[in-house]
DNA sequence: GCCAACGTTGGC
DNA sequence: GCCAACGTTGGC
């Protein structure tokens, strides 16, 4: 299993709204960046991913599962365009923020740190188990 | 609210 | 195929 990073600012999509939708999950669209899209394609059934605030709050605040394979973003006609769906699994006992993840040291590497802008992302097996544990879980 | 970083578009 | 112009993202 690989495991994932799934960003969204609080006001379009939050980790509330992805709860309330529960083990049907959500499709993970309106993504239209190739990097973000071609990390989508590659992920399978059972793979997991943090869910992270960006903008205002900054912070990993749970963990999600993809639910469905990539396959054609329903908000476009483009085909170039897919996305996976994911559901919620449960939040962090603790978020865990922008800041102390670069205040930590090991998470130097993190996509997160070095390509902020990148919304869909990979995450390494030691970074997860990192920011499990910073999480409470 | 500003601006740096990055990606995309389109003219040549 | 290069690169300038433009738009968007997201940290600060």
């Amino acid at each position: 299993m690989r495991y994932w990073l799934f960003k969204s600012e609080t006001s379009t999509w939050s980790w509330d709204q992805q709860v309330a939708k529960g083990d049907a999950g959500e499709e993970w669209d309106g993504v239209r960046n190739y990097q973000a899209r071609n990390f989508m394609r590659e992920m399978k059934l059972g793979d997991r991913g943090f869910f992270y605030h960006s903008q205002k709050d900054r912070e990993i605040v749970g963990i999600v599962e993809v639910c469905a394979e990539a396959h054609p973003d329903s908000t476009t006609d483009d085909d170039r365009w897919d996305c996976v769906d994911i559901k919620a699994v449960e939040p962090l006992k603790k978020g865990v923020t922008l800041d102390q993840i670069k205040a930590d040291g090991r998470l130097d590497d993190m996509v997160l740190v070095k390509n902020s802008r990148l919304s869909v992302q990979p995450v390494t097996d030691a970074e997860w188990e990192i920011l499990c544990a910073m999480g409470g879980l």
